[in-house]
RNA sequence: CGGGGCGUAGCGCAGUGGCUAGCGCGCUUGGUUCGGGACCAAGAGGUCGCAGGUUCAACCCCUGUCGCCCCGACCA
């Protein structure tokens, strides 16, 4: 490509609508463009990186005997409802009607859509095992669309799909797919993890997400460093020290004037955080449950959700609890809670606490001295504390690490979740029909980009890596009235394109300065100078993105430096 | 949905109840320059987000509305 037959528009200034780091980048270097919230143009560079992403990802899913389909954006609310997700999936499932007044949603994922086609086609576990992907637009109608096309409401994924006569069969499948998922992001160059999973809307019985690890990432990883668990914080299980807990023998009741918090109550009593628990209260599927954790630690929404299998949780509002403890919030607690009818569930954290200082569910009271057993009586022990830094590995007992991430791809064990719900069946060997296991991969195609940004780039901009760079070269003719240079430069150009190099150049007639900025913003992996003193001496210079200094080299030398540079 | 902020040229921003709305970058033309966002000269480009109101007069004040960004709730 020649720079001036192309549409590349880079800013000079950071534009102000982007915050994060490849946000900003891309808009800068012009890969992206906004047309609405949440919603891109791709730019000729920005879809040259998708493209490379997407090359990488067929390839490998090909190589692992998946076939590769393409079904619509449209979906009909009747497949939908089949599985509940009609209403389940709520506002972020963009929902559209046909001039007849029909249902349809723009596909959020595509479960339902599959499992129609191969219930449709396949009956026999002969034609077993499937697994069927597709490279495909999504729409999900994001609460709030944000960081560029990281977290877009329409994006790029990749989606796969796997079908199997049995369980075991069906983790295989699974197997499968994660190993190539751990080919995929090699071959892009992240450095990246698989970790453990909540399995969230799409459900099923184990998940793990792929996570690029960056600083900036929006997950946060708990991994320990001795062995191999490594877990998102959301699904982080994990020893929590024991300590504290030691808040008098006695019940006592306490007058707490204005104490509210854990901090305030644990300085007010001279106790530490650790000798208190609280008492959180949530509306579960409707009702109010309560939960108690120990007064130092954060509690862990996403397990609390699983442990007690509500569908829907939320915080109880300040009204719903004076209505229905008849004290103000800060003051709730396990005494006497079973009589206001409300359900508790504690966390281990205090199943192991000898005594401990709780709301009093009166204002301005608490009670020390609290004793599990004899001062009230929970309904279930269950595991909601958030795990952090300093926890002990669930696996080995040695000390968690953690570390941000983005995620890239999640892979499910699915079970028979969707196939059942859709009398999805096959006939096994002894002729008796039977549903299909299943398991869902997705990738998400566009964010990779952005995450190999948040991951390599300085403060002159993107540096690509090679596997994925809008063009791996960039050759740039200093001065564009240099003949002898320029005529070099564009030898050297087609020289490349004949090897297969995916080369651009410079051929503006700007100053150098523009050029090199350009260059570095966009973050080509090479770049290759040919100015007037070095050329008078047979000499180009090749610099790697990546590599702070240049280096000079004999001017036929050059290609054979480059294909060396594309390769390291 | 709650909190905060912003809509003026392609981008980044300034501006005043009053006459023709500015600046920098970018863009066009001509010339000089050529190793880290060069210089000179001459240009093009605006329904000041939209609607209504107040006023002799509104980009500016008032009301409404739409869009966008950030934080939170939320989220494969």
């Amino acid at each position: 490509m020649k720079w001036t037959e192309s549409l590349i528009s880079t800013l000079r200034e950071d534009p102000k609508e982007a915050e994060t780091i490849s946000h900003k980048l891309m808009l800068k270097a012009g890969l992206i463009m906004k047309v609405a919230s949440g919603i891109y143009n791709f730019l000729p560079l920005g879809w040259k990186v998708v493209l490379k992403i997407v090359n990488i990802i067929r390839e490998e899913m090909n190589k692992a005997g998946a076939q590769e389909v393409l079904m619509p954006i449209l979906s009909p609310a009747e497949l939908w409802q089949e599985t509940g997700r009609w209403s389940f999936y709520g506002k972020e499932m963009f929902r559209v009607k046909d001039r007849q007044d029909k249902d349809f949603a723009l596909g959020p994922t595509h479960e339902e859509v599959i499992t129609d086609m191969v219930r449709k086609y396949v009956n026999s576990y002969r034609q077993l095992p499937q697994i069927l992907y597709q490279i495909q637009v999504k729409f999900r109608d994001e609460i709030r669309p944000r960081f560029g096309i990281m977290r877009a409401r329409e994006f790029i994924m990749k989606d796969a799909y796997s079908f199997d006569k049995d369980e075991e069969n069906a983790k295989k499948s699974y197997q499968r797919m994660f190993d190539t998922y751990n080919k995929i992001f090699s071959r892009i160059g992240f450095k990246f993890r698989a970790v453990e999973a909540d399995t969230g809307a799409i459900g099923g019985t184990s998940s793990a997400e792929f996570m690029v690890l960056a600083d900036t990432g929006e997950e946060t990883i708990v991994y320990c460093p001795n062995c191999d668990y490594a877990a998102n914080v959301e699904k982080a299980e994990g020893k929590i020290e024991k300590k504290g807990g030691n808040a008098g023998e006695k019940l006592e009741k306490i007058h707490t004037p204005e104490i509210r918090t854990v901090e305030e109550l644990a300085n007010f009593l001279k106790l530490k955080p650790e000798d208190t628990a609280k008492t959180i209260l949530y509306m579960a599927d409707g009702g109010m449950i309560a939960v108690m954790m120990r007064g130092d630690r954060e509690i862990n929404e996403i397990k609390l959700k699983n442990a007690i299998k509500a569908n829907e949780l939320r915080l109880a509002t300040a009204e719903e609890i004076v209505n229905k403890t008849k004290a103000p919030v800060g003051f709730a607690g396990p005494v006497n809670l079973k009589e206001k009818g409300i359900k508790l569930y504690i966390d281990n954290s205090v199943a192991e606490m000898e005594t401990m200082v709780c709301g009093g569910n009166e204002k301005d009271y608490h009670y020390s001295g609290v004793k599990r057993g004899r001062d009230f009586k929970e309904d279930k022990i269950i595991d909601v504390i958030k795990i952090q830094k300093g926890d002990f590995c669930p696996k080995c007992g040695k000390e968690l690490s953690e570390q941000k991430g983005i995620e890239v791809g999640h892979v499910f064990y699915l079970g028979d979740k969707y196939s059942k719900a859709m009398n999805a069946t096959f006939l096994d060997e002894k002729g008796k029909s039977k549903v299909f296991v299943m398991g869902c991969y997705g990738i998400g195609v566009t964010r990779i980009a952005a995450a190999a940004i948040e991951q390599n780039y300085d403060e002159n901009g993107i540096i690509w890596p090679v596997s994925i760079a809008p063009f791996e070269v960039v050759i740039i003719p200093v001065n564009m009235k240099y003949k002898e240079g320029t005529d070099f430069a564009f030898k050297l150009y087609e020289d490349l394109k004949e090897k297969n190099i995916d080369v651009i150049i410079d051929d503006r007639d700007v100053s150098p300065g523009v050029k090199f900025k350009d260059s570095d913003l966009i973050g080509f992996p090479i770049r290759v100078v040919i100015g007037e003193k070095n050329f008078k001496n047979g000499k180009v210079e090749v610099k790697l993105r990546k590599e702070k200094q240049a280096e000079v080299v004999e001017k036929e030398k050059v290609i054979d430096k480059i294909i060396e540079g594309l390769k390291g």
